[in-house]
DNA sequence: CAGTGGTCTAGACCACCGG
DNA sequence: CGGTGGTCTAGACCACTGT
């Protein structure tokens, strides 16, 4: 019996992934072959191909040369989060954003950063401390290294008027990144900066980039009570 | 001059995001169109088209109709995590997963979590209080309500052997989702679960599924001390 | 309105890997 | 080994939107 004739990456996929909700296609079975799949819609495979490799790279099924194409018996969907830059996360909350530089130094790289990143034993960095500000009012205290053998240019660059970050992707890319969020207690000094009181709660994220395996970067950002992260998906 | 006859999308990508990190494609600048390349490049317009397509999509460049693709000037790099499933997170870890149900309880839904979710005035609620250990240690605490009227069998599940997400991602599916990352005080109930001291930073994680826009469940998900959460991109 | 990306097609060859 | 998905091609039509 023919199917609707609407054809179309987005009404395959649409059409495969309803089934699947229903059940019509249960967790762990084999979906039809592409072939089969693209007569049934009346269409060319690689039609068909688009819409379950976007099924694929969303999680909801497996495929596999000549094994074919499964249901996912578990479905870990993922989501996709951007990567927050602080001037653009302030002003789409429409308030304005502020920067002020705290501390700035070269210094040699202590030992815990060396041994995260991967630092030559003699390696030197710059060490930075700043302040991001929302309508005046604290929102992030960055603690930021970078790494003076890969972005020598740091050095002569005063950081007093933009933030390291939007610094750094206009002078530099990067290849490779870690982020990890956590919940830390506020230091004495760092309640100081963030107006709040000691050992509250801080959302802290803590990110790490290299460019071609060499280390350019190191930041510890931590965020005033009361942020969220939020995605939808 | 002939370019590499090396073709395959792949080798497109690459030699475009190459090009963009030397900079030979600055910040802003207009890239070549699809056609152009696909000559430069040797290669069918399609081939260029899915590169092009996957730098879109991982934030490298935007792309418009008749407006072309340009660079992105503040390379918002997104990247994907995986929603965290509580016992293959655990396994992942080579420990062993223990589920143990707290409280279950049916009750009117509190005002909070209709206001939350969208549920009706009149809504009941399950009412579920778990918690997870990792090697009999405690590693996450949750707190989990779930809409009866979208899901009516689970007034009728025990969930004394299965942890409600198992449950519910067999019993139904869900279309929207949010979830929200924050850093809460540990109250004294759940610093004892925990096996923490009141007031300690917890990582906590909020979040909501709708079926096609009817609300399914909420949950709140207290990790233990030390938790991090971490993505490469 | 015209140029760009968005999508589809029909066919082809190939790499991989399950049986 | 043979079937499945992975990829490419040459060509086509179309939707959107900047100018």
């Amino acid at each position: 019996m023919a199917d609707t004739e609407i054809t179309g990456y987005r009404f395959v996929k649409a059409d495969i992934l309803r089934r699947i909700r229903e059940g019509v296609f249960a967790p762990g079975e084999i979906l039809p072959g592409e072939v089969s799949l693209a007569e049934q819609f009346g269409c060319a495979r690689a039609t068909v191909n688009r819409a379950m490799r976007e099924l694929s790279d969303e999680g909801f099924v497996d495929r596999r040369r000549k094994a074919g194409t499964r249901v996912k018996a578990k479905p870990t969907r993922r989501a996709a989060f951007e990567i927050p830059q602080i001037r653009a996360e302030i002003e789409a909350l429409g308030q304005t954003y502020r920067y002020a530089l705290v501390e700035r130094q070269c210094t040699p790289a202590p030992g815990w950063l060396k041994a995260r990143l991967g630092l030559a034993p003699e390696a030197r960095v710059l060490h930075l401390t700043c302040m991001h500000f929302a309508q005046n009012t604290p929102f992030q205290f960055e603690d930021r290294w970078i790494n003076i053998s890969v972005v020598p240019q740091a050095e002569f660059a005063s950081f007093d008027q933009d933030g390291p970050n939007e610094w750094l992707v206009q002078q530099i890319p990067f290849t490779e990144a870690e982020i990890s969020f956590s919940a830390t207690a506020a230091s004495a000094d760092l309640s100081e900066y963030l107006q709040m009181n000691p050992g509250e709660p801080v959302f802290t994220a803590e990110r790490s980039t290299w460019l071609s395996g060499a280390p350019v970067t190191h930041a510890r950002l931590y965020y005033a009570s009361g942020y969220r992260m939020t995605t939808r998906y």
